[in-house]
DNA sequence: CTAATTTGACCGCG
DNA sequence: CGCGGTCAAATTAG
């Protein structure tokens, strides 16, 4: 989803969510039950040295050791926050073993078709992710899909509705260029196609799930909302007795974790401002940076939970409604959660952890009608462990970091 | 130069 | 056989 590409960000999301947080603490005891007050001076300060982190970041690349220092200690302190706002979690060890990320509402379906949690049917609301659309993308100008645009027209608008007329689909309307027609032969030297020799894949079945997304009608973009990965487009096709086109696309990551997730994203005939985002796949490229943070968690983090609950249904597909008139954005900013910053409010209150709302029916094909929720707080209690992880994936088609610290998933699909 | 998009061709599956 | 999903060359954008 995420999406809205052609909204330029209106500030580097770490810069503004540490404007909204604009405090300077440090990580250490309490004495007094801590106040929210005290929990984002925590978060602050993991924002704070995640920042110092960036900017050393060139030039500590090859110093895996100060590196991994310098994210333990990221980490410790969003620890820190959590065990704050969860005093009685159980988290022993702060250092290693973040508390369980289980909200205590809204179950949501259980896509879990990776076997990760096999069969349990208590959730993990991926919290994990909650700030990864905030800082994915935002650096690199290569990757359309973040949602830092999202969050920098939230926290820069005060008037979110309609200022702008609806443009064109999403479909032809998506690339950056203009549509040029391949001519019989260009200038390069490439013989005309050649005919194809490798097997194609056979179409997966099962592990998908549909939701419906709202265009997004302000500002100069309708497309959908971004769910908060990066996707790279790779096909669109006419579909016979629909108006508009179908587009494919893949996770930007796959070249790097052979993330294998997939979404297809479709104008509704009959409501043009609603899209049917279809998701194929797991993303695995969640969890290649949480060794990083020292995550306990195997495989099937929460952060890749939050991939799961989109990708996956136990039953093989669920359908999950976000009312077409329903702007997640503005839900979220018309009911924001009372002690949390506004900031984390609104990427979490429209994340799809809070589609998400029941199980999906046995069969083929259900349909879970999901309202957005009246608050962001449920979804809004752990939004700190994959800060980092976003933060790492942020230069992912940027290049030298990620290479410096994944240098051996680099492997491009030569062409 | 790298990454993303466009788009016709290819191919699996019903 | 035709539809829908994918591939990959061509092309653009940053």
């Amino acid at each position: 989803m995420h999406v809205l590409a052609a909204y330029p960000a209106a500030a580097p999301p770490l810069a503004l969510l540490a404007g909204v947080l604009d405090h300077r603490y440090s990580t250490k005891e309490l004495r007094r039950p801590p106040t929210m007050d005290d929990v984002l001076r925590q978060i602050d300060e993991g924002f704070r040295l995640a920042r110092e982190l960036m900017e050393e970041l060139p030039a500590a690349q090859n110093e895996p050791t100060y590196l991994a220092d310098r994210c333990h200690g990221i980490v410790q302190a969003y620890v820190a926050a959590i065990r704050m706002l969860h005093p009685h979690g159980g988290t022993e060890d702060a250092s290693s073993s973040p508390p369980p990320l289980r909200p205590p509402h809204h179950p949501p379906p259980h896509f879990g078709g990776d076997g990760s949690g096999t069969g349990q049917h208590d959730h993990v609301i991926p919290q994990l992710d909650l700030l990864r659309p905030f800082l994915g993308g935002a650096p690199s100008p290569s990757a359309p899909s973040s949602f830092p645009h999202n969050l920098g027209r939230l926290l820069t608008e005060s008037s979110f509705i309609n200022t702008a007329p609806v443009v064109d689909a999403f479909g032809a309307g998506t690339s950056s260029g203009s549509p040029v027609r391949r001519q019989g032969s260009s200038s390069r030297s490439s013989p005309p196609v050649q005919p194809r020799q490798q097997h194609r894949r056979r179409r997966e079945r099962g592990e998908r799930m549909t939701i419906m997304v709202p265009v997004q009608r302000t500002g100069n973009t309708d497309q959908p909302p971004d769910d908060g990965y990066t996707w790279r487009k790779y096909g669109q096709k006419d579909i016979l007795g629909s108006r508009f086109p179908r587009s494919y696309y893949r996770c930007t990551h796959k070249n790097y974790y052979g993330c294998e997730a997939k979404k297809k994203v479709q104008r509704l005939d009959d409501d043009p401002f609603t899209y049917e985002v279809t998701y194929c796949g797991n993303h695995t490229c969640l969890t290649s940076t949480t060794p990083l943070l020292t995550l306990p968690a195997g495989p099937a983090t929460a952060a890749s939970t939050a991939a799961n609950m989109l990708t996956n249904s136990p039953t093989g597909s669920a359908t999950t409604v976000l009312a077409a008139g329903q702007d997640p954005f503005m839900a979220a900013a018309e009911h924001p959660a009372p002690a949390l910053s506004t900031a984390i409010q609104l990427g979490i209150s429209w994340m799809p952890s809070t589609l998400v709302g029941s199980s999906a029916a046995e069969g083929s094909s259900a349909q879970v009608n999901v309202n957005v929720p009246a608050s962001g707080r449920d979804t809004a209690e752990y939004p700190i462990m994959d800060l980092a992880d976003a933060m790492f994936n942020s230069g992912s088609s940027g290049g030298s970091s990620m290479d410096a610290i994944f240098p051996s998933h680099h492997d491009r699909r030569d062409t």
